[in-house]
RNA sequence: GGCCUGGUGGCAGAGUGGUCAUGUAGCGGCCUGCAAAGCCGCGUACGCCGGUUCGAUUCCGACCCAGGCCUCCA
């Protein structure tokens, strides 16, 4: 089954190729570090976690990056604010981000590169441009010439006209053309810099992407992948960059777009305000619920949250874990997990998860209705080989509904307890029982056999808000500092 | 205003030129000491108007609506 992605250059579901199957280069745009991350965020890690996961089952040499931006003037700024410099913020924010992905279950990234590490190559760069007349330096700037890129506006579909017609765009009386953007720019003493040919700076936003693919991944990458709000300008940019410090040469052969989360109907956006801070979700939520939902919709789509979606996603998983409850007795080595072929045909056609999770679904309803020991192995071993390609269903089912660590001496006895009463046909006292233990979050289903299950609901308000979340980060960035400007 | 997505059953969300998504919620029944779970069944889903077609939710056109980008943004 061929790998079938939908490649934004062409606006066309394509088959992936690689240029060379023995080295399989892929780019994700990784966060700026200033703060934590929003659930909306975690998306591409996630998705394109995946699609790494999909590329490492099918070529030997799979290196896929994904950056660490730790220089911009939000970074700037939140240091600035906080009196501390700016390695204080990002490394705090980078650690963050990474231990909350790994949370998610997002893939791990081959490389992770920073770009202050890189801040040679993107001079070498800058240097390169200007030497083959894509680049102008002026008054401490380096701006990229637009104008020397006839290709520049095709990812994202707009006209070099248009975009320098438009008048949206900051005019600095520095620059050749409105539309030019700045590559390299000085930084003033207060702000951190490096010593450049254009005398002490520091990089524009888009360059840093394009240095670090260069530096890690080659001249022209299979993959390179982020949120369809970066399409325009960052994308473009950098297509426009590293094409033209390449002499010509594709940069990237496939582009993938994730489409946004939307919250109340809109996207959710820090500048809207609307944002779910996912280190705090984590703290409320299992963070396989937030996987799961994350990967509910098919990447490409919208994806609305809110706490029926939240609720739903839980109802699901539940459902799923409650079959592995059931057949909790059935050995399933980690060998005889093999993937459905359902289940990964979905996923390899353009990463269709909604698909996935139907053929989970189906899978469950097998392993529910297995009869036989083999059945039941085989039907097991299906289901933990789907879910885990999805990274998901993996946990102990007696940990997912929480009575894997919350069953007290006191639950213990009631449950005693109470199938001696049942056994007796005291059902009253049985019923009593039940009560007891429900207001303590303790649900006990009768089995067949006269032995229960037990469910326990620590998490049980599972719900989400905004508001909390505002100044959860707040406090969290208040902790560097007691003097924070979180105005962006 | 320009460019680009999308409008599917209460909710979420795939997909397809012609019996089925799937999940979740609801209703009825079976099962159960009672529940829960499970099982069976149910609800005239494809924005609107035309066109193409034997047949369109699926293709084409117009319209309406929503969202995204055009400025920092995954």
């Amino acid at each position: 089954m061929q790998l079938r992605l939908h490649n934004g250059l062409t606006r066309r579901t394509e088959d992936f190729v690689p240029a060379n199957p023995e080295r399989v280069t892929m780019y994700v745009c990784g966060p700026t570090v200033y703060n934590y991350v929003h659930i909306g965020n975690a998306r591409p890690p996630v998705v394109f976690g995946l699609l790494a996961r999909l590329l490492k089952r099918r070529y030997p040499n799979v290196v896929y990056a994904r950056n660490i931006t730790d220089i911009d003037d939000k970074i700037n700024a939140a240091a600035k604010s906080a009196g501390v410099p700016i390695d204080a913020i990002t490394t705090h924010f980078a650690a963050a981000y990474r231990e909350d992905m790994a949370k998610l279950g997002a893939d791990e990234p081959d490389i992770a590169p920073r770009a202050t590490a890189h801040i040679g190559q993107i001079i070498v760069m800058c240097e390169r441009l200007i030497a083959s007349g894509h680049a102008y330096a002026a008054e401490g700037h380096v701006l990229f010439d637009v104008a020397s890129f006839a290709d520049y506006g095709r990812l994202s579909g707009r006209s070099t006209e248009d975009m320098i017609a438009g008048a949206r765009v900051e005019v600095a009386p520095y620059k050749k053309n409105p539309a030019d953007f700045v590559l390299w720019k000085p930084s003033t003493p207060d702000l951190p810099g490096w010593d450049s040919p254009w005398g002490r700076g520091r990089p524009g936003w888009h360059i840093e992407c394009s240095a670090m693919a260069e530096a890690h991944l080659g001249e022209t990458i299979d993959i390179h992948a982020g949120g369809n709000d970066l399409m325009f300008p960052h994308h473009e940019n950098e297509i426009a960059q590293s094409t033209c410090a390449h002499g010509g040469k594709v940069f990237a052969r496939y582009w993938l777009h994730n489409g946004m989360l939307t919250f109340d109907g809109r996207k959710m956006s820090k500048s809207l305000g609307n944002v779910l801070v996912l280190h705090e979700l984590l703290e409320k939520h299992s963070p396989e619920v937030l996987r799961f939902l994350l990967l509910k919709a098919h990447y490409r789509q919208p994806l609305d949250w809110s706490d029926t979606t939240l609720q739903q996603a839980r109802a699901t998983l539940d459902g799923w874990y409650r079959v592995l409850l059931d057949l909790a007795d059935v050995e399933v080595s980690a060998e005889e997990r093999k993937v459905p072929a359902e289940v990964e045909s979905a996923l390899l056609d353009d990463l269709n998860t909604p698909q996935a999770f139907a053929v989970l679904a189906r899978l469950a309803d097998g392993a529910r209705s297995a009869a036989t020991s083999e059945a039941k192995h085989e039907a097991k071993a299906a289901l933990l080989g789907g879910g885990g390609l999805l990274g998901l269903l993996q946990q102990d089912p007696n940990i997912w509904f929480g009575s894997g660590h919350a069953e007290t001496d006191v639950v213990t006895k009631l449950r005693r307890e109470r199938r001696a009463a049942r056994s007796a046909k005291n059902f009253a006292r049985a019923d009593e029982i039940r009560k007891e233990l429900a207001a303590m979050g303790v649900t006990i289903e009768d089995k067949p056999d006269g032995t229960d299950n037990v469910i326990v609901r620590e998490r049980l308000v599972e719900t989400i808000g905004t508001s909390s979340s505002v100044k959860s980060q707040l406090s969290a960035t208040a902790q560097l500092s007691d003097k924070v400007d979180l105005s962006n």
